[in-house]
DNA sequence: CCAAAACTGAACCCGATGGTTTAGTTTTGG
DNA sequence: CCAAAACTAAACCATCGGGTTCAGTTTTGG
């Protein structure tokens, strides 16, 4: 009874060599890592890694499937906050997500690898971002219905536009490494701010 | 007289390598091109590229210059085209640029390669999105100068904007090597009207 | 026409790596 | 308390891949 015989194994050895293996193949890509490193790196033997998991790849897949699951959700912001507050406020999360050490690693190595592994792309796809921007496109929503946005507007068109708006520049550097040039507050505030002149109501508001 | 002393090596083995290797590294990324396979491919001896390059790294990096060196510039459209008319022929170019399968296959291996080779990344950048958005930010500037676009808007940031928001959805996919949603078609002109809503003049002759 | 330079092809070195096995040790739970 | 299960450490295997060497052949150009 103390142990959910459902579960796939929670194991603790387990656990750290997913640990292991995430910052491993985060760090230097999945050719580079090496399985020896990554039983060193979770104070286990490998013998006992080739216990868990069938293959290099199948650790992985383990890893991305982990690493999706506990993913990020948006709350949304105050429902009392104006469209303006609430957009930016959205979008700082959202470009704080994305240029965060981690998240830029992951996508690498999910961008690196996804031709030879095409499902784990997808997978990724769709814990990540989907899940991403229907958590962002609802806030959009409520503030089309309450009468901020035009109500011509398609909310995923518009999430889109935001995402992508966030992505250029700044985040194209990050992703390669580069040193940031404009600020990543001001590519935050022009978004809105081309969002709102597009689509914003009650502008005068300002 | 018949060979010029100045370039580098003009030589016909060493394009073919050059060839040979460019396939190999964007189709199967750096670590999983063996040199043996590119000397194959090349119809040259091992021993020859060594003679020519002095180590994959090296080589790899020959492959990008070339690569990058050969870039695409964009001819702007016709002096005489309205502002949505110019807009979208831009966003068109530059949408099937993006997602051409050669430009998807370059940007994944230096995306996967931006932190072991990030003089590399920085030579792509310069090279490819830099010369892009410059050549899109002039004729954004003179679309602005002519009174089509309103002049408080900034021609980077709008550039900006615009390259933004055709890489979201949709080339988000295709560089995951998922199947597309929405058509490209879509994206371009909801990018192009979000864009003029916000900093068009003259909107009425539509 | 000939010597130097470029090239070939294949063997070879060597370290890394994925994966296996084995023999012995620790954990665990009934 | 003990047997089964989990684990360890280390040796081991086979393969692969970057890089070198070398003897012999072709190309080139003066």
């Amino acid at each position: 009874m103390s142990k959910n015989p459902l579960a796939p194994k929670p194991s603790v050895k387990r656990e750290a060599i997913i640990d292991a293996a995430q910052k491993a193949f985060l760090d230097v890509g999945y050719a580079a890592t090496a399985m020896d490193s990554v039983a060193l790196g979770a104070g286990v033997s490998k013998a006992t890694i080739y216990a868990h998991f069938e293959s290099k790849d199948q650790l992985f897949a383990a890893v991305m499937r982990r690493r999706c699951d506990s993913s990020f959700v948006f709350t949304p912001p105050d429902e009392s906050a104006d469209a303006r507050t609430a957009l930016t406020c959205i979008a700082q999360r959202l470009m704080a997500l994305l240029t965060s050490p981690d998240a830029l690693a992951l996508y690498r190595v999910v961008v690196a690898e996804a031709t030879r592994a095409p499902d784990l792309a997808r997978a990724f796809y769709e814990t990540g971002p989907v899940r991403a921007k229907a958590s962002i496109a609802a806030t959009v929503e409520r503030l089309k219905a309450r009468g901020d946005l035009n109500k011509t507007v398609d909310a995923l068109t518009f999430t889109d536009q935001l995402i992508g708006m966030l992505r250029a520049e700044t985040y194209n550097r990050a992703l390669l490494g580069l040193p940031q040039g404009r600020g990543m507050e001001q590519t935050i505030t022009d978004a809105v701010e081309t969002l709102l002149q597009a689509y914003g109501t009650k502008e005068e508001e300002k």
